[in-house]
DNA sequence: ATTACTATTCTACGAGTAT
DNA sequence: TATACTCGTAGAATAGTAA
């Protein structure tokens, strides 16, 4: 993995223009340009190459420096970084391990009161039965900038002689299966985002206790599932 | 000036939401986050600090963290870099110092074969003498850029019994000055912009030789000039 | 001119640990 | 538990210099 320097050094020279043509460099003027001995700039450049970041011809008085396919999808990485940052961004990516369930997910998602909002709102019934992801310290931070934006909000109720809590609820994706991460309304102090499918993530992914997912938690209402077509019970008689 | 290393710590902390709201953060998972030991972590944390671009609250398990108004702009400007280099750019920002000028400039200017095509280009007519920007070394590499991406092509031209060669010329600015940048076709190997302006830039900024400037070039025909509205001779008698 | 090796300096990292 | 100090050390940066 390349280090913060060399990433910034890789930009220099995309700066000056590496990424659409051979650049003529010295390694004098390079150090000049991050701040570096030439010494260390020469070496800089050493290991850009040996990670491949970047192609060398060595002239007599400059060096002709091209940024390699893979040195520029490490730029775009960093483009692509910063653009969540700033840019309006759609989805949030979180990082979390499967958590032992305590299987009261399953009772709760059975709930005529919240399944039949939840079909409403997402345009498929969940799979009864929760997938946990405990998101590790610090990306549990990430939870409360979905509390500030949640995209549906499944009501609580009463029934059965209780009540029933409301909960936020996002559109999301597990790579390409859709799925749902809902947060419970009044735990605040939690570091686990629940995951529903219309099926069963663990079965289908799949996936086990202790395994790390990414999950992608849409910000906006998912329009393609607003348009599923669902067949129509007796219309193909 | 931050280090590459600070920077890539600033945006690990502002991928967990610092930017918009205060990170609840233990040096140990900070330490995991841009993996360094939680001691490294710790120190970075400090750094980030003395140089302003965090405001901390030391808890007792946690600090809650939040990127100051310095932190967010050293991040924007990363992330206008990096726009720069991937969407499509409007303009190139060169940096180079004043070169004393052989006085030429002065003679070709004032020939009207190139006098009536830069008023018909640029919607004015130049001062008769050029500013000679020398592009250090690296700089340079950006001229080559400039010669794939012509705005306009001023043709070269028979008269006085010689032949004068074709230039490129692009809208520029200095500050808010307006101006123009031209290249001639035909010398490739120089690291020398030559700067045109209605004005005598030397008074007008003003400068000197050897002080360093910066000039944005645009790679747009800049249709400001072309709108722009000159008196009629005789209209307001 | 350059590049980049070797020797040397010194910075920055992490272990141990006090608070 | 945290944070963050001191300190020994690895490795990064520079000086000197050969090619």
């Amino acid at each position: 993995m390349p280090r913060p320097a060399d990433v910034e050094a890789l930009k220099q020279i995309a700066i000056l223009g590496g990424l659409h043509d051979a650049v003529e460099l010295a390694s004098g003027e390079f150090a000049q340009l991050i701040d570096v001995s030439q010494q260390t700039a020469s070496r800089r450049l050493i290991e850009l190459t040996d990670e491949g970041l970047i192609k060398r011809e060595m002239g007599v008085r400059k060096q002709r420096i091209r940024i390699t396919a893979e040195g520029e999808s490490l730029l775009r990485a960093e483009h692509l970084a910063y653009r969540r940052l700033f840019e309006r961004q759609e989805r949030v990516r979180v990082r979390g391990s499967v958590q032992t369930g305590l299987g009261e997910g399953r009772y709760y998602l059975s709930r005529p009161g919240y399944d039949a909002q939840f079909q409403d709102k997402l345009g498929w019934r969940p799979y009864p039965g929760t997938l946990n992801l405990d998101l590790g310290g610090a990306e549990a931070n990430k939870l409360k900038f979905l509390r500030k934006n949640p995209v549906y909000v499944i009501e609580g109720f009463q029934a059965e002689g209780r009540s029933f809590g409301g909960v936020l609820c996002f559109p999301a994706r597990i790579g390409d299966q859709e799925a749902a991460a809902i947060l419970p309304n009044r735990t605040h102090y939690t570091t686990v985002l629940e995951v529903i499918a219309p099926v069963c993530l663990r079965e289908s992914l799949p996936c086990e206790d202790h395994d790390r997912l990414e999950l992608d938690v849409l910000l906006e209402a998912d329009g393609a599932t607003g348009v599923t077509v669902r067949p129509v019970p007796g219309a193909d008689a």
